[in-house]
DNA sequence: GTCTATACGAAGATAGAC
DNA sequence: GTCTATCTTCGTATAGAC
């Protein structure tokens, strides 16, 4: 069964956003990219844009979620290691060119006061560190540490890959990766 | 002495990167907020928007690397609390709405080949790795760890702000200072 | 150094036919 | 569900007078 429309729309802006950022990603762009007819945005959108970026973030927020839950079992080693690799086979698949599609709404700003979009990107940051928290916790991190490591994860593999795109090199992504899984490391008592 | 008209357009330019993102920072947006004469743009900047925006980048390095610099002689936690409280600062005065400027023109991405502005957020960026990994470095911190640990830094401290900023709370940035700021306690050997 | 006026393109959004 | 056509607004950039 082939992917409807609209979820084709969706991931070509999921897509555009972590490569172009929120301006790049136009509607000549999704459609293009998606290949869907221009007649049909205002048909799967009635909301417009936003409500195509909304739904972009939500998606990609819960394939993230997803590979954090298969991430369960694991030890908190490992699950850095597996959290870092998502995030550099995003570097590698795209030459340096993509980063965070949600990272790229929050800082794209909106109009400045309550947009909706900051919120949705909001919801899905906080829903990072939840599964990521509890991975970390069943993983044997202590109670009391396993919150904020898991923010602090998130922060650093979002800004780390924010460096790395900017200055084109591994370098500090992976440099942030070793550090952290050093301390993850500590949580195990080897 | 007055600062010039050029010095007010690089400044409006700062902020408004670190609110809006790179398209929210129009000519129109910087004018209006600089007070600059329409007429005087492209004779202040020849090269157009993209000089003004690696003007203003170059100008945020430049303040940040000042920040860090002044740090020189203090203990590591003392610089990493340094270093998060000017971050806070920018999230307080702006209550959540701003951000890194740097950040603003990374993930906007431009064109997707081989920008300028890409370029010199790269430039930015390295500038801030070595600086605060000299301080880190002149603090105590061992040779090997210093760089690392300065790039961690930065790239936590850029998630964090965009955390805060997207979940409208301190909580996420405070977090990650927190636990940053154990990990620079252990260099101390208290 | 600064002004007005304008060219040119692209964006989001809407209307109405098919 | 999809199409074409169009509206309006806003962006960067340029020309030429003052």
């Amino acid at each position: 069964m082939a992917r409807s429309v609209r979820e084709q729309m969706v991931d070509s802006a999921v897509i555009l956003l972590a490569t172009r950022g929120l301006d790049g990603t136009s509607f000549s762009e999704v459609l293009g990219a998606s290949g869907a007819p221009r007649g049909s945005i205002y048909h799967h959108f009635p909301g417009g844009k936003d409500e195509l970026i909304a739904a972009a973030i939500e998606v990609a927020g819960e394939r993230a979620v997803a590979l954090l839950r298969s991430l369960e079992g694991r030890s908190p080693v490992e699950i850095v290691d597996g959290f870092f690799a998502m995030w550099r086979a995003v570097l590698e698949r795209s030459r340096f060119s993509a980063g965070c599609s949600v990272l790229a709404v929050t800082v794209a700003g909106g109009s400045g006061d309550a947009d909706g979009l900051l919120g949705a990107a909001g919801r899905v940051f906080r829903s990072w560190q939840s599964a990521l928290a509890a991975v970390l916790a069943a993983g044997g991190v202590p109670a009391g540490a396993a919150e904020p490591f898991a923010t602090l994860l998130i922060a650093a593999s979002e800004g780390a890959v924010a460096l790395s795109r900017a200055e084109r090199s591994y370098e500090p992504f992976d440099a942030v990766h070793q550090v952290l899984r050093e301390q993850a490391r500590g949580f195990q008592g080897i």
